[in-house]
DNA sequence: AGCACGCCGACT
DNA sequence: GTCGGCGTGCTC
């Protein structure tokens, strides 16, 4: 009998290798690596992946697979392997990766009850579970929690009267409908027909629809279009005369929508230069990377769009990552109206079912382009011609939790394999990229100019301290009041950006500066108008607004910062006659409510449009006219070494909102630091220099690209252990490290408690350490061991959040 | 992760 | 004496 090394779904250190299975005789045709199967794993029923089909195993004592969940594999050749290299590189457990690799609709979801056991009747049982588990019935071990009825049920149990099972389902089932056809033709069902009852007038109707239609139609149709019942069809089912099939269909999330169809745009000069060497990669089969590095509406997209194109005549498939909140429906619609049915869309906002199903076009190869946010990079292509990544610097393309990887190292991995080019566009690159453009790691693509040749708008900054003298207290400065003002009066929109990351409002006593924190984590909880209840973004911890202050009783106590409510009101106040938008994750909760808002104000329903950082991007409507940031700085003093590249990149993406079609524009940025370069840069537009600037920080300060990272954060309940482990582990390291790396730590986490937890780190930074990956192993296999203790580590290779 | 097994304290 | 607490090791 054939062997299968199983990955099962277990994350732990301890299970995180292959296990081996028999194959039962009836799948050793049909099971292949890449195959989801169930698996017993001790008492219990689990899943778990095939990554391997073998003859001979160490074990002796093999069980055999239980079932398997699969047809053909959901993960091919490519992608196991990918598997690998990103258990590897990311330091995650191997079910991790392959979990990622997939639609949540396919994680196992495990059920454990109890029932009779086979053979027993009810009757052997004592007389007050007699009805329970009458009739076969199973009782969910939740329910048998809640009941309290444990003892009793483990001492029939272990007299075998009852036993526990252990299920594992399906989390989507596979949207069907039913189908119905005729079995004979015409001729034969007309003479069918003669043999039916007198009454039977429904079924006579239901056989003349097939005489005059032999294809199978949708039962739900066929129903609507003689007006009766399915037990009419069920009838003539019955009698042999109709066949009903269930037909597998898709959830289209955008059914209703039509799209128009565009034609390639001729390109202009710097675009034809700029496309010529990825269309020669593509010809050539070449892997190569270009970093794109274009200004706002110089045109990347109709390069991106021309060059897959390219890719879809040559019989290949495409990749396209766009940052999760810029994948609007105008970005979607550029897509699907070049390539229509070819494309799938694959975003946060699609239901697990259906983005299960744009998952499934993919793997059917129904689809030759594929545009998503960062796990889009998994999409079960096997012949990529070309991977695109839109906003190459936007920091979402990191995943924080495990597997903890960078969409653009994917993409990377996975171009050679398929002899490919990636294409990173940005009008500001990450340092990271631009630097190896330099280097000539990358190939660097230059767009300088805007399109229609319209300059970018004129960029005025507010230094706030002045208006703090003048006695504006205000968070509008008098110069962006009055072109507020003056934009309202001719009826032009502005759009007004809070950057609210690091300002969001908390609840504070006027009289004695008590702030309210959450009782689990060391930090403030946040204000929500809704419910007027305060809330920790880290736990959850939910709490009324205390009417007095808890330490001075003063009544003085309230909600400060400027939150993108306070600014609402504040608006209200000041520019009564002036219609809000607000955007930011209270207002574009629900599913749709984004776009919604986004449409009302293109349809000039609102006059300013007021957001956090996801009105940066996409917003592309004529009538913008002025922007502003109302406070600049913000995150410019986050204890991360790119915030001032996330500052600068970010007023330069606001600043190109504006004046992108007729109307001229004009942006405004408030700070209360205008001599901080990335701010000045920004300002000046000048991406060029700001590189220069930062790079010279970055060295300086040992920080990447210069030097590699790897974050280390240790948890525990206790602050001394956690401050004593990162101690011992800071030991350790320095003494298997060279010279040449720089350990800082142990040091406290930026928010130093999170749920109970103490949070200490410990930041390595190298420039190569061969056997570093070795030791963080070392390291990780330890502290599993030592996980019983309490105490966790959790490693991040090149983290983005220091935190 | 879950679960069984095993070793100690406090109870019918 | 036993029920049940949690520390330890195993799952092919």
């Amino acid at each position: 009998m054939k062997i299968a090394s199983v990955i099962v779904d277990v994350p732990a250190k301890q299970t995180d290798k292959p296990f081996d299975y028999l194959i039962p005789e009836d799948w050793t045709e049909t099971m292949q690596p890449g195959m989801r199967v169930i698996v017993p794993f001790g008492p219990r029923k689990i899943q778990g992946f095939v990554t391997e089909i073998k003859d001979k195993s160490e074990f002796k004592q093999l069980k055999e697979i239980i079932a398997p969940m699969d047809l053909e594999p959901v993960l091919n050749k490519e992608l196991l392997h990918l598997g690998e290299w990103l258990t590897e590189t990311s330091l995650c457990f191997k079910i991790f990766a392959y979990q990622a690799m997939l639609p949540a609709a396919l994680k196992a979801k495990y059920e454990k009850k109890v029932r009779l056991a086979p053979g027993k009747e009810v009757a052997v049982l004592p007389s007050s579970l007699q009805a329970i588990f009458a009739d076969n019935k199973k009782l969910e071990w939740e329910e048998v929690l809640k009941s309290g009825l444990v003892p009793l049920l483990q001492r029939e149990a272990a007299k075998g009267h009852l036993e526990v099972v252990y299920e594992v389902k399906e989390r989507v089932k596979k949207k069907q409908v039913k189908v119905i056809r005729p079995l004979f033709p015409p001729a034969e069902i007309k003479a069918e027909m003669e043999r039916l009852p007198a009454n039977a007038e429904k079924q006579r109707q239901v056989l003349d629809y097939f005489i005059e239609h032999q294809d199978p139609v949708e039962q739900k149709q066929l129903l609507t279009i003689v007006q009766t019942s399915p037990s009419t069809v069920k009838a003539l089912v019955e009698k042999g005369l109709l066949s009903e099939d269930e037909m597998e269909v898709y959830r289209d999330p955008f059914e209703n929508r039509v799209f128009e169809h565009t034609a390639p745009l001729p390109l202009t000069k710097a675009q034809t230069a700029a496309i010529s060497p990825i269309l020669k990669a593509i010809e050539a089969k070449r892997h190569e990377v270009f970093l794109l590095y274009g200004v706002t509406g110089s045109g990347k997209t109709e390069i991106y769009l021309q060059a897959i194109q390219d890719v879809i005549d040559k019989g290949k498939e495409a990749i396209v990552l766009v940052p999760e909140i810029s994948l609007t429906p105008q970005m979607v619609n550029r897509f699907k109206g070049r390539f229509g049915d070819l494309v799938a869309v694959m975003h946060s906002g699609l239901s697990a079912g259906e983005k299960y199903d744009e998952w499934r076009k993919i793997q059917r190869k129904e689809v030759k382009v594929v545009v998503g946010a960062r796990s889009a990079i998994f999409a079960p292509f096997e012949n990529i011609g070309i991977i695109i990544i839109d906003e190459e610097h936007e920091t979402s393309y990191k995943q924080e939790d495990m597997p903890r990887y960078h969409a653009r190292d994917v993409a990377i991995e996975r171009a050679k394999v398929y002899s490919c080019p990636v294409v990173l566009g940005s009008a500001t690159p990450s340092l990271e990229s631009f630097a190896r453009a330099q280097k000539k790691v990358y190939h660097l693509l230059t767009l300088s100019n805007r399109m229609n040749n319209k300059p970018l708008p004129p960029v005025e900054i507010i230094d706030m301290r002045e208006e703090l003298r003048a006695e504006n207290r205000s968070m509008f400065s008098r110069k962006l009041f009055s072109k507020l003002k003056d934009r309202l009066e001719k009826k032009q929109q502005s759009v007004l950006l809070l950057n609210k990351r690091g300002h969001s409002s908390f609840v504070m006593c006027r009289d004695c500066g008590y702030v309210v924190n959450c009782p689990n984590c060391d930090i403030s909880l946040t204000y929500h108008r809704a419910g007027n209840r305060m809330k920790c973004h880290y736990c959850g911890y939910e709490s009324n607004i205390p009417n007095v202050c808890p330490e001075c009783s003063s009544e003085y106590i309230r909600y400060f910062g400027t939150g993108t409510q306070k600014v609402e009101e504040e608006l209200g106040k000041i520019l009564p006659e002036a219609r809000v938008i607000r955007m930011d994750v209270d207002t574009t909760g629900r599913k749709g409510s984004h776009e919604k808002l986004l449409k009302d104000f293109r349809d000039g329903k609102a006059d300013i449009l007021l957001g956090t950082q996801m009105i940066a991007k996409g917003l592309d409507f004529p009538n913008i006219t002025l922007v502003g940031v109302l406070s600049a700085d913000t995150m410019l003093h986050l204890p991360d070494f790119r915030s001032s590249e996330k500052t600068f990149q970010l007023l330069t993406q606001v600043s190109g909102r504006a004046g992108r079609h007729q109307l001229p524009g004009e942006v405004v940025i408030q700070t209360y630091t205008p001599e901080h370069y990335s701010i000045e840069l920004a300002g000046m537009q000048n991406y060029d220099y700001f590189y220069q600037r930062e790079m010279m920080m970055r060295k300086i300060h040992h920080y990447p690209p210069f030097y590699y990272l790897v974050l280390v954060t240790v948890t525990h309940e206790q602050l001394m252990k956690a401050v004593a482990e990162t101690e011992k582990i800071v030991n350790y390291l320095r003494s298997q490290v060279s010279n040449q790396a720089v350990i800082l730590g142990p040091a406290a986490s930026p928010i130093p408690r999170i749920n109970n937890r103490y949070r200490y780190q410990c930041l390595i930074k190298y420039k190569r350490e061969p056997n570093l990956t070795n030791v963080l192993k070392k390291i990780l296999d330890q502290y599993q061991k030592e996980a019983r203790n309490g105490l966790q580590v959790s490693i991040d290779v090149n983290p983005f959040i220091l935190m």
